[in-house]
DNA sequence: TCCATACTGAAGTTAAGGCTTCAGTATTAT
DNA sequence: ATAATACTGAAGCCTTAACTTCAGTATGGA
């Protein structure tokens, strides 16, 4: 099944919670099993699993499993996400500042 | 009272939220009041209120209070610390995969 | 002065989501 | 073959947080 196309809302939402935050920091310094990511968490593989369903599905992450193992890996995909609406958002402003000041000096 | 350190598990906390992202979106574009700012979003003054609070705890948003109206703005201090947050995941994301590059490199 | 506007604060409701337990399945090791 | 490992899925618990109502306060206009 092909991946749906990538939300910002999502990636915010997922970085939204302080442990996906942390698994993502974790597999920014290089892949982790989903046991190996449970262990300094403190909670259930049952529980990293469901962050990273959240991860996988806004693109912060891919997995891939062989044989019992599943391998997670970071993903610059999401990041790219929400650069992209963070630049748009600092444009958006600095237009707004453009425009006032036109008007200011049009004032008299 | 000074502001307290900017954090950016509370600026992600705060984008995970659509209203908020709403919020920021439509500040982005220029100033607003309180009362502009929930008409579109269809909640109540206390609501846009509470979601205030927690843009301008985490450096996304100012606001001015002068006579009745409080006038809310768009802070990129918010945007400053994430897209700090970012580019370190992506540094150690780089150094990583040079790192296995090394290894891969001296094998034989 | 009287009323409308613009917001504020405390308190309650409710839904979402982060986490667990537990009972599986598939894979690897002995 | 048996057992241990590594994960998965369904279901429920329970806290948090987004929102509301309602009863204010302060400001501005007629």
């Amino acid at each position: 099944m092909a991946r749906a196309k990538l939300k910002a809302d999502d990636v915010f939402n997922a970085l939204g919670d302080p442990t996906r935050r942390a698994i993502v920091h974790r597999l920014a310094r290089g892949p982790s099993s989903v046991s190996q990511l449970a262990q300094p968490l403190g909670i259930t593989l049952t529980g990293v699993r469901q962050h990273l369903d959240v991860l996988e599905g806004c693109g912060l992450v891919r997995t891939e499993k062989i044989g019992r193992v599943r391998t997670c890996r970071f993903d610059t995909r999401g990041l790219v996400v929400i650069e992209t609406w963070i630049s748009m958002q600092r444009s958006m402003w600095t237009q707004a500042l453009d425009n006032l000041g036109d008007l200011l000096d049009q004032e008299d």
